[in-house]
DNA sequence: TTTCCTTACGCCTATCGTAAGCATA
DNA sequence: TATGCTTACGATAGGCGTAAGGAAA
């Protein structure tokens, strides 16, 4: 079989339609040329050039050969570039994992970023809770992850992206929403809907943390994984619930949110991914969010 | 710049995953498989694989470059192939030049059965009279005619593919329209519409061979170089006009057509190409119409 | 006679295979 | 200790360049 460097004499003959001026071009001389071609056509068993000593051209099958040449070359070229620029994390594609509430406000702005700083960088999309993306994050099948923090293994890199107040979910109409504030007496034996301690594990925690110093104790009416499935209930009119801040983007016109007695206790956004990024354009994407986290999470407020 | 042996290498290390399997795929030992790995990652500046000693594998770079070196060894196998069956004249592309009249009938017929027979020859039509295709066939801007035969220099290749009488094409309701066959005579100093001696030389002539030992004198009101442009003026009840038989093949219902009195003299279809043929496709073209002759002019008569 | 592609031939480089080295499970 | 990739090294083959050959205008 031919190599590309036999390739690249023809395609350089059939360019200059004269040997000479094709072996200066290639920093050669002519007989070696010469039998470059030779040997070219002899692996395919197929006349390329027609050469009358006086004039060289190509064949039928030499011009349709030419044309192969050039575009395997071109090919060969943009293979190189392009594996150059994954090793250097400059293309690629990342899997990034994200909550619901996250896909609201944070993500979209994510996306435009990227295709804008990123643009040889594809990114690929799955929302789930912050205890699967852990998972992922693990068996591989997510790059980065945005999520509340949860414990991790040690291969794991954290960035805390962001950090935002808990809010009172209400319905409008509710006895609490003309309060300016709401204090956690308000909440005794108030119907609330809770976090659940398995899928929304870090909400549960901090939520029972409001309360765990006092005396005041809500009526936990349901459990549910994630804020966007609880606002539904809370607009339904099953209870009232403490949430991010954040979950103010999203689109429940029928709930009113409320700032409660502690705003110590923040909820925070983790940027998570390998430690050992053997997907360099990982180590990129992640420190691309870093560096635009002032512009991606305005919306809510920064980590300190 | 590496080679497509170092692509070869690299893609049955990365099948394989190990380099002593694929070493004895690739019929050699293990070192010089090893160094051909080294030489494409230092041609690329770009790690590929990941060696631990025990296991091989991918780096993200290298699944990218792995699927680009399959996908370009396949062109590479490709531009083989097609370069080998385009020297056979099994491959390539013919551009056939043929008359209005031949694109009524003919060269639908030519088109389907090429398709058929000659899948990988690609055919490029282009329409126009017999003058301007010899014209084109020595410009070699056509690589076959199907024209009526004219004077050709030498190096251009015939075969008769048709043979077809003269008819007299005449508006329906004409006072010779009820005639079986039509007699010399019977146009003396009738109105006709004539071919010009330019653009129409061929049937010109045997036009007007056909008056030439006798007394009869038409008037010729008009000429014209191209068949079908002949019969609107005929419809257009401008005068009569003596057209090949494939005529009564063009969508003029309103036209009729008649035997005249000379079945000895025909129009002749045929089939020109260079007989210096530099693209082998054109030789295995006209072959084929040759032997498919049968079935192509199957409407109108054969050539004996 | 000139132009220009091909063939011939000696030198050198590059690659192969064998053998030794070395890291990991 | 066994496996398996890498490094070292000598032999060889293939490719380069110079020089000669040959065909066409």
């Amino acid at each position: 079989m031919f190599e590309l460097f036999q390739l690249r004499c023809f395609v350089t003959v059939a360019e200059e339609l004269h040997f000479g001026r094709a072996a200066a071009r290639l920093f050669m001389t002519q007989p070696p040329l010469s039998r470059q071609i030779q040997l070219l056509e002899h692996a395919l068993s197929v006349k390329l050039l027609e050469r009358t000593s006086r004039a060289v051209r190509l064949t039928a099958a030499g011009q349709v050969f030419y044309a192969d040449a050039v575009s395997i070359l071109r090919h060969v070229e943009q293979a190189a570039v392009l594996a150059s620029r994954i090793e250097k994390g400059e293309a690629g594609r990342v899997t990034i994992g994200f909550t619901a509430v996250a896909g609201y406000e944070l993500i979209p702005k994510l996306i435009s970023a990227a295709q804008e700083g990123l643009p040889n960088i594809d990114i690929v999309l799955r929302e789930m809770v912050s205890k699967d993306q852990m998972e992922a994050l693990a068996s591989g099948s997510i790059d980065i992850g945005l999520v509340r923090p949860l414990a991790t293994d040690g291969s794991l890199q954290q960035y805390p992206l962001a950090r935002e107040p808990l809010m009172l979910a209400l319905p409008r109409g509710h006895r609490l929403a003309r309060r300016k504030r709401i204090a956690a007496g308000d909440l005794h034996q108030e119907a609330m809907i809770m976090y659940s301690p398995d899928d929304g594990k870090y909400f549960f925690d901090l939520v029972t943390g409001l309360f765990a110093a006092s005396e005041v104790h809500p009526r936990y009416v349901q459990q549910l994984g994630q804020t966007h499935t609880i606002l539904s209930l809370v607009r339904g009119g099953l209870g009232l619930a403490i949430v991010p801040a954040s979950a103010m983007g999203l689109p429940y016109p029928e709930i009113v949110f409320k700032p409660i007695w502690r705003d110590d206790i923040t909820a925070q956004l983790h940027l998570v991914w390998h430690a050992e990024h053997h997907n360099p354009a990982v180590t990129t994407m992640a420190d691309f969010v870093i560096r635009h986290s002032a512009h991606l999470t305005a919306q809510v407020s920064r980590a300190g």
